[in-house]
Parts: structure tokens; C-alpha cells; sequence
DNA sequence: CGTCAATCGTTGATAATGTCAATGGTTAAG
DNA sequence: CTTAACCATTGACATTATCAACGATTGACG
């Protein structure tokens, strides 16, 4: 189980270049190869982080409207849409209107879409504990109590 | 000062998604975000985060090959070779052939390029503080340790 | 009540990025 | 000297991002 042309080969020479200190820095590339990690596993469900973040939040407990989507995601609306259009395809969700506000509709997932994110999030946790390996579970704990900080 | 559409506005009710509790999602998030601000800051220098970093590791100790860059960036060696268009038509750094490798090109920054590094990165430097101002210093500290860890 | 501005999801156009195969020049191994 | 591997580059193509416009709906205000 190798990764395919592991992006860390051989960079130790570049470990302390200046460019490593930057958070801008390190968030991109952990985010690039962490999702890219993800997509790989979620393939199999033929699924990306995108669909799967929508069908969690879907899932949830709080009820969203496309436009909260757009807006947790930091994602264009248009894209929800796609992303939407892919999910509701299969079967996953269903696009209902609220009903207090008749313009915005509220994502609400299927018997069928729970099913999946069941599967979907094993496969992401999976992934996440792979990514993460090099932290002890209490530096994970700390890593995402603040980058939930950072986040919102 | 304001942000264009704060992404971060009356969200607080989904803070408990089940999402939230995953790294991979809170780092493409922060990782967006951050992109984005930097970005924005960059744009008056004409600049995008991918030609800083580019610039940032011709600027430093160690020197660099293309290869050596795609995968510290976890960028495609194509999409170095547009970055390096940029910033060479610009004046900003140069390609020299490695002497030890013919086949293999080292990027050298010039004066200019020094010079634009040092305003670029400045601006780097505010949007993460802005980005990282609901983290103590020392959390700072934590965070790009943490990421450091997993980056590489 | 009726206007009018604002908001929502949607569509479509266009730019920016990502991905991948193929090429000429170069190198290392045998 | 041949062959396989590697590098930067190009070009084709897919995915994603960005933005303007539209019909439908809402809320505010006269």
C-alpha cells in the first residue's frame, strides 16, 4: 500500500527553508494531500470530498439550505448545485422547498443517503488516521480544536 | 477593511455537524480561507500564493530544481512551468541549467526578485495574522508545529 | 394593497487549475 | 553504444472557480 509518487521524497534538504514556517504554506499542502488521500478512498464509492461533505451536513442535525451550504463549504452556490444534482441523481438526497421561505430549499438525504455516508465517513476516517499517523492522538486533538478555531 | 462576504456569518447553529469534527474538512476550509485573504493582499503586487511560494524557495538557502519544486508545492511540474513563465517575464527569477545535470534547470531569484520577495512576503505575513488572530502566540506556535508534523 | 429592492436557486460563459500523455534533450548503466 | 530512465516542456482534456444574469419569492415601505 504505497502511495502513488509519495510527495515527501527526499525533500529533507528543503525542511528549513523559510517557506516552512508559513501556516499559509503548510495549511495548503496538508489540505492538498489530505483530500487528495480522501478522494482516492472515496473513490470507490465513486464519491469526493465535496459530495461527501454535503451529504454529512445533510445528515446532520440542523436542516441547510443551499446557501448555508455554499457558505460552510466556501463554495459557489452554482457548485452546490452540481454537487447536489450528482448526490440527488443517485438517490442520496432530495431538494425539498422550505417551506418558510419558498425561494431557498432545504437538503434533507434519503434511507439510501444515510446508508452512504455510513460508509463514506469510515472510508474518510480511515483516510484522515493514515494522514495523521506521524501525530499522537492527543496532537490530533489539539490540531483540530484549532483549526476549528481558526475556521469560523 | 472588510472581508467580501464573510463566509463565517450566523453559522454558529451548524457548529455541531458532525463535519466539524473532521481535520480533513476543517483544513480545506482554513486552508480556502486563508488562500483567498492572502490572495487578495498579493493582488496588489501582482502575485498569487503559488508564484510566492515558487519565489520564496528561490530566495532561499538551498537551491532548487523544478522537479524538486512540483513536489514540495505538490504541484504538477507543468503547472511550475506557467508559475516560472510568470515570474521570469516579470524579472523575477531565472532558469539555470544544473551544471551536475544538464536535463535539470535550478531556479535562481534576482535582485528584483529578492526585492519583490521581501514586499510579497510582508503582505504574506499580515493576512496571516489577520487569518490566525483568534489564536494566541503560542497556539500559532502549536498550529505550525502541528502542521509541520503532518506536512512532511 | 402594490412597488421595489433584496434574496434564493439555477443556468451559462469564461477563467483558472488539475491531470495526463507525448516529445526532445540528457543522463546513467550495462 | 545501446537502452532505459529522467528532466522540462508542450498540448489536450477534465475539473473546479468565478461571475453575471434570470425567474421565482420574499420583506419593507409607501
Amino acid at each position: 500500500m504505497t502511495t502513488p509518487t509519495d510527495p515527501s521524497a527526499g525533500l529533507e534538504r528543503f525542511l528549513g527553508a523559510q517557506l516552512t514556517t508559513e501556516p499559509i504554506f503548510l495549511m495548503a499542502r496538508t489540505a492538498s494531500m489530505g483530500s487528495a488521500a480522501a478522494n482516492r478512498k472515496l473513490a470507490q464509492l465513486e464519491l469526493k470530498v465535496r459530495h461527501y461533505s454535503v451529504l454529512a451536513l445533510a445528515c446532520g442535525e440542523e436542516q441547510l439550505t443551499q446557501r448555508e451550504l455554499s457558505q460552510f463549504l466556501v463554495l459557489d452556490p452554482s457548485q452546490i448545485v452540481a454537487i447536489l444534482d450528482d448526490l440527488e441523481r443517485r438517490g442520496a438526497v432530495e431538494r425539498r422547498t422550505d417551506p418558510r421561505d419558498r425561494r431557498s430549499k432545504i437538503i434533507a438525504p434519503t434511507a439510501a443517503g444515510r446508508e452512504l455516508y455510513a460508509q463514506a465517513r469510515a472510508l474518510v476516517e480511515s483516510s484522515t488516521a493514515e494522514s495523521l499517523s506521524p501525530l499522537s492522538p492527543a496532537e490530533r486533538e489539539q490540531l483540530s480544536r484549532l483549526l476549528k478555531k481558526v475556521a469560523f
